[in-house]
DNA sequence: CCTATGTTTTTGGTCGGACCAAAATACTCT
DNA sequence: AGAGTATTTTGGTCCGACCAAAAACATAGG
C-alpha cells in the first residue's frame, strides 16, 4: 500500500528533476501545491516535510521552501544526523576516523602516481598557504583542512570532494576540543611537507607512509583529547 | 526559530539511543505519544515522519512505525533516494563506478599486506563457492558480490562493509541489465582467482592491479549495456 | 486446552476547517 | 522615491472527524 503524499513526493520529484521546479528558488505555497495536485494540506505538507529530510528542499521554518537539485554534498548533510549518533557510540569516531587515515592512504599513494602538473601546483600552493599560517593557529587550520582536500581533487571525481567535507563536518566537533599551537602548527607542516615531497618524487610508498604517520599522530592528540572530555 | 516537532523528535531520539524506546519494537500509539509528550497527533505524526526519514524508524504505512537503532547501514539506505537521483545524471552511474574501484583496489592492496590467516580462509572459501556456482548464473552473481564482501571486511572496520552493501544496492540496477552467461563467469572467476593468488603471495601491487583490471573489464560490459538503453 | 473464526476496538492515513504570528505585499504619507 | 504602516498571504499548530486496515478480544468448535 501506499500513501498519498508518496505520489505528491514523486510528482515534486519530477518538477525539480525536470527544472519545472527550478534550484534555489522558493517551492509554491503550500495552498497552491494543495490546489495544483488536488491533495489535503495534510498530505503537502507531508511530502514537504519528506522531500526537507531528503534534501531535495531546503526548508527554514516560516520560510517557503527551496529547492534543492541534489549533488554529493547533499547526501553528505542529508547523513548528518544519523552519523553524529553513531559517533556517540563507543568506537564511533575512531571508526570515522580510521576509515578517513585508509582513504587518504590511498590518495596520497594515487596522487604520487597520477598527480600532473597542475595538481602539483595546488599541493604547492596549499603547502605554502599553510606555511605563511604557521603563527595563526585558526587559519592555519583552515589552509591544513585545504592542504588535504587537494588530495580529494586529484583523483577528479566528485564523489570525493564531497567525502571530504564530509570528514571535516563529522569529525571537526572532536577536532574541535583538540589541543592547538603554534608548535603543532609546524609539525603537521613538517608532515605536509613530508607528503608533498613524495608525491613530487613520485613516491607512491613514501607518500602513503608520510600521510599514514601524520594522520596517526594528530590522532594520538585527538584521542587523548576525547578520554579527557 | 524552532518547529514544535523539532523538539518531540530529539526526545525521541534520546529515548531511542537510551533504551527507552527499545530497537526493533514498535513505537507506542501516535495518541498515546500525544499524551505523553502533551502534542498535538499533527506534530507527533510530523516527528515521526521526520525520525522516519532519518532511519531512526522504519515506518510500513498502516503498520506501527519500529524503532531501529542506527549504524552504518541505516545511512546508506537513508542516503538511497538521493544517490538514486544523482546516478540519472550523465556521468552519475561512472563516478560511483570509479570510486568504487578506487577503494576496491586499495582494498585489495590492504588486503595483499595485512591479510591474516582467517581473512585468507575466508577468501579461498569465497573463491571456492565462487567456481561452484560457475554453471548458476545468478548464485554466481551473488558469490562474485561475496568474494568482493570480503575484501570490505579485511580492514575490520564497519564503514567498509556498509559501503559495500551501498555499491551493491545502487549499482545493481545498471548491473542487473548486463548480459549475463557462463563465458562472463569464468571470467570474473579468474579474474578473482588472480586477485586471490596475488594476495596470498603478499604483492600489494599484483593484487590492486588485478583488482583494477578486473573491474574495468566488467566496466566496459555494464557501459555498453548502459548506453543501449 | 488449543485452534479457528467472527466481532469489537484501536490505530494509522486523510480530510477540512480554524487560528496565530510572522513574512510578504500593498498602500499610504511625507 | 523612500520610509513607515496597514493588509493579505503563508507556514506552523491544533482540533475533530471519518475510513479502512490491523490488532485485540471473544466466541465457537475440535
Amino acid at each position: 500500500m501506499r500513501r498519498a503524499s508518496d505520489d505528491l513526493v514523486a510528482e515534486i520529484e519530477g518538477r525539480i528533476a525536470s527544472g519545472q521546479f527550478e534550484h534555489n528558488k522558493p517551492l509554491p505555497a503550500e495552498r497552491d501545491l494543495m490546489d495544483t495536485f488536488g491533495a489535503s494540506r495534510t498530505v503537502v505538507r507531508e511530502a514537504i516535510s519528506t522531500l526537507a529530510n531528503r534534501g531535495l528542499l531546503e526548508s527554514k521554518p516560516r520560510f517557503r521552501p527551496v529547492v534543492k537539485k541534489p549533488d554529493y554534498g547533499t547526501v553528505l548533510t542529508a547523513t548528518g544526523n544519523i552519523i553524529e549518533h553513531l559517533l556517540g557510540e563507543p568506537g564511533g569516531v575512531s571508526d570515522l576516523y580510521k576509515s578517513r587515515e585508509f582513504i587518504e592512504r590511498s590518495l596520497a599513494r594515487h596522487a604520487a602516481l597520477h598527480a600532473n602538473k597542475d595538481d602539483i601546483a595546488d599541493l604547492k600552493a596549499a603547502l605554502a598557504a599553510n606555511y605563511e599560517a604557521l603563527d595563526d593557529t585558526p587559519r592555519f587550520f583552515q589552509t591544513d583542512m585545504d592542504f588535504h582536500g587537494v588530495l580529494y581533487e586529484i583523483v577528479r571525481n566528485p564523489i570525493f570532494p564531497a567525502i571530504h567535507k564530509g570528514y571535516l563536518s563529522w569529525l571537526s566537533p572532536s577536532w574541535g576540543k583538540m589541543n592547538r599551537s603554534e608548535d603543532h602548527n609546524l609539525i603537521n607542516y613538517q608532515a605536509h611537507k613530508k607528503i608533498y615531497d613524495a608525491i613530487l618524487e613520485r613516491d607512491p610508498t613514501q607518500a602513503e607512509d608520510a600521510l599514514s604517520e601524520h594522520l596517526a599522530v594528530a590522532w594520538e592528540v585527538v584521542k587523548d583529547t576525547l578520554e579527557n572530555n
